[in-house]
DNA sequence: GCCACTTGTAATCGATGATTACAAGCTGTG
DNA sequence: CACAGCTTGTAATCATCGATTACAAGTGGC
């Protein structure tokens, strides 16, 4: 026979899948958890403290879930899985994410810290790798802020944020700009073609590309304008 | 004299500045209105109602309040100043901006659309002025999610998130990924570099620049590679 | 067996959202 | 002016909910 304890939060989990939170009475789930009315007050304090201890039991799913994810050698990679693994857990869990991420008035999760802390070390993961652009705190936060958006926007309004584009397009804008490889990648690129046609023009074994030296003439000629050598 | 359906959205808009909106009874709100309670339901049909109403009114005021922000000759800019209002509103009231964007249940404030109008239209300014690399609709919604991310994180874990960094950097990710110019000044940039590394070094006017040359080696020997050595 | 602890039962309180029935006041029209 | 129609105000009432009390019933360890 399972604890009282366990029954409660067992049962408000999965009146959770149905209802918002706040929908959800206190009686219902003395019902389904086969308790008394006092038993909540004496194991949680009153009704928020049950939502809070709920909220933790869904952050220990969520982060199990993120550390199932498997770490390859590409740390910025691992970031967007895990950013994509937090907008299936939101999507697949709705009113228990809000729960967990836009608590209402005092009843904060403590278990926040614990994903920011997780997210920290995917985080510090690509600074080891040399892939950071920015304070892994600061990084971390603001992945964390913007994965929350998308989802908490998606999870409000479906219809006109449930798209499956917006979230893609948020995760590399974010993770791009704090690790810095995709810009790294097309100065590269970019300083590639301009090289090449550089190259291929003065050795003659290229056929001039106008595009290409225009670009570069617009990049030289302002620092470096035509005067003696 | 004030009309009672005008004073009941006054009483309750005031109680929302120190209140959370399911924390504000209906008894409280006729009370400061000087109404009797059946004047909620005869006006609103009920209090999910009468908070989607005001839901609306916080929407237009957070429009004016951007449609007072001049519009520059930048367009970029233009959006990151409406970023940073979206923000100020935010945190300016709090319990409006829950209430606004992260409603309960069925009551979706149909002012959202008109929000997201608006933003759309900043977007299409920067799309005319030929730097937008993006779906403007997709900008918007990404814009708009990530805005929205940044601050209630840093309402509901004011400890956590209430740092004055994450917002500008998420800002500057978000819209410099869709609008992509700072991408392409960096590349014009480094490309800079790179060519007058190579253009000095080929002319002998300059001292070769080691750590510029390495770099565009870098970017040469990929495509044209010598093989392994 | 006894004691401490957990769990269960029943009843109750105050507050809240929601509703009813009805009276009062103003408004425009004939 | 009087009447009809609408808006607004008053009072009482319901059902529900979160929260609490007092007390009984089990359950395991000493």
């Amino acid at each position: 026979m399972s604890t009282a304890r366990a029954r409660i939060l067992e049962a408000t989990e999965e009146l959770l899948a149905g209802k918002d939170a706040l929908a959800i009475s206190t009686r219902a789930i003395c019902d389904r958890a086969k308790v008394g009315m006092p038993e909540i007050y004496r194991q949680f304090g009153d009704k928020q403290g049950l939502l809070t201890a709920v909220a933790d039991i869904g952050f220990e799913r969520f982060l199990a879930e993120k550390r199932k994810n498997p770490l390859t050698d590409d740390p910025v990679a691992d970031l967007k899985t895990a950013w994509d693994s937090h907008v299936a857990f939101a999507l697949r869990n709705p009113h228990l994410y809000r729960l967990m991420f836009t608590p209402t008035g005092d009843a904060k999760p403590g278990a926040v810290k614990e994903a920011q802390a997780l997210l920290l070390k995917a985080v510090e993961r690509c600074r080891d790798a040399g892939r950071l652009r920015t304070a892994p705190e600061l990084a971390g936060r603001s992945i964390l802020s913007a994965n929350v958006g998308v989802c908490m926007m998606a999870l409000s309004f479906p219809d006109l944020f449930g798209d499956s584009d917006t979230s893609p397009a948020v995760r590399d804008a974010v993770i791009g700009k704090v690790t810095g490889d995709e810009r790294e990648d097309s100065r590269i690129g970019t300083a590639t073609v301009l090289a090449q046609a550089l190259v291929g023009t003065l050795t003659g074994t290229a056929t001039p590309n106008g595009a290409a030296l225009d670009r570069l003439a617009a990049a030289l000629l302002p620092p470096v304008p035509p005067s003696e050598a």
